[in-house]
DNA sequence: TGGAGCATGTAAGATGTTACATGATTCG
DNA sequence: CGAATCATGTAACATCTTACATGCTCCA
């Protein structure tokens, strides 16, 4: 059983959705995949690069008059096929996602509490901020892409991303109460 | 803003729970912190050696009979006061968690949805086996460690994984539902 | 004039995993 | 007898981030 490289697949994936270039596929992934996924410029050229050679990909080079030139990667056949069959297959063993917060507070009886309910209070800001950044991709998507067949699918991903830090918001909430209750 | 490498400060944080060697930090890590921080064998002993070499925590040889011999490591004060250091330190900023399912399901217009739900079905039954995993840990400390000091912050942890996975697994159940519904 | 947006790319380094090597004891 | 547990460690590899380099246009 060899190891995926999910990456090299969110790539793919992205060149579906109207995002031909590796700029554009910055901007998609910084926008809307934020929540779930992230990649950087220094995974993004070699990637889409090794999709051409693998024939997963073509590359168009557009010269453009005001702007840069840019590539403009396409899906083949064989990529799109490789897309569905990567969709197919089994999760791999749900992993854990690394939290800060959560391993400081792990470790807090060795501080002050005044200073632990600090940390609360700046987690719960940050999911405040990001409960709305979802609130507005999410209005953002049932306004202006509604007809777009992707929608329902990128909306089912922004309601996990509110409903898993609406619960931690209430988490941090009771957590600080209790901490100040000693 | 230099960086700071988390996982040295996990192992250094270990050292305080009763695991004095790489072995033990390591099934700590995978009973306890699993939820929120995984380290591998890989990176535990070569952090040891650096964290002796910095001066933060001691090493001292254990010739075992009928074990193999053990190195057993403890904080030094500097290495308490690094530890304290980092804990009063303001969260770097959120970072997205990268999760397998939320991306498939993103770009899952490209299959059939009894194919997409097979995967929801999938992740529901892992986040029902990590509730029941959260629950024998909850229960195992509430139990037998209630006079350990550290056990309150790690119930705390254990509650932010309940909650989360919680409203994880009636999302699962009503966007199998919608896709179903379709 | 300076910053933001558009656009591509690389090199160095940090971080992390996997597979391997070793070897004793205990338990079924 | 074989598997699990205890115990340490490394080398190769995979993955990912950061900082840098380049350069045009549009707008304030």
């Amino acid at each position: 059983m060899t190891k995926i490289n999910h990456t090299k697949y969110a790539i793919l994936g992205l060149l579906t959705t109207g995002c031909q270039t590796g700029y554009g596929i910055k901007q998609m992934i910084d926008g809307s995949l934020n929540h779930f996924w992230k990649i950087s410029y220094g995974q993004i050229y070699p990637t889409l690069k090794s999709l051409e050679e693998e024939g997963l990909a073509t590359c168009r080079q557009e010269i453009q008059d005001g702007k840069p030139d840019k590539k403009e990667y396409n899906l083949t056949v064989k990529g799109k096929e490789a897309l569905q069959h990567w969709l197919a297959l089994p999760l791999e063993s749900v992993q854990p996602e690394k939290n800060e917060l959560l391993l400081k507070l792990f470790f807090s009886r060795h501080q002050q509490d005044d200073v632990t309910t600090n940390l609360l209070d700046q987690y719960a800001e940050n999911l405040q901020e990001r409960l709305q950044t979802y609130i507005g991709i999410e209005t953002m998507i049932s306004e202006t892409l509604n007809d777009n067949e992707d929608a329902q699918y990128w909306l089912f991903t922004l309601d996990y991303g509110k409903r898993t830090t609406q619960a931690a918001i209430e988490w941090c909430d009771e957590t600080r109460t209790a901490l100040l209750k000693k």
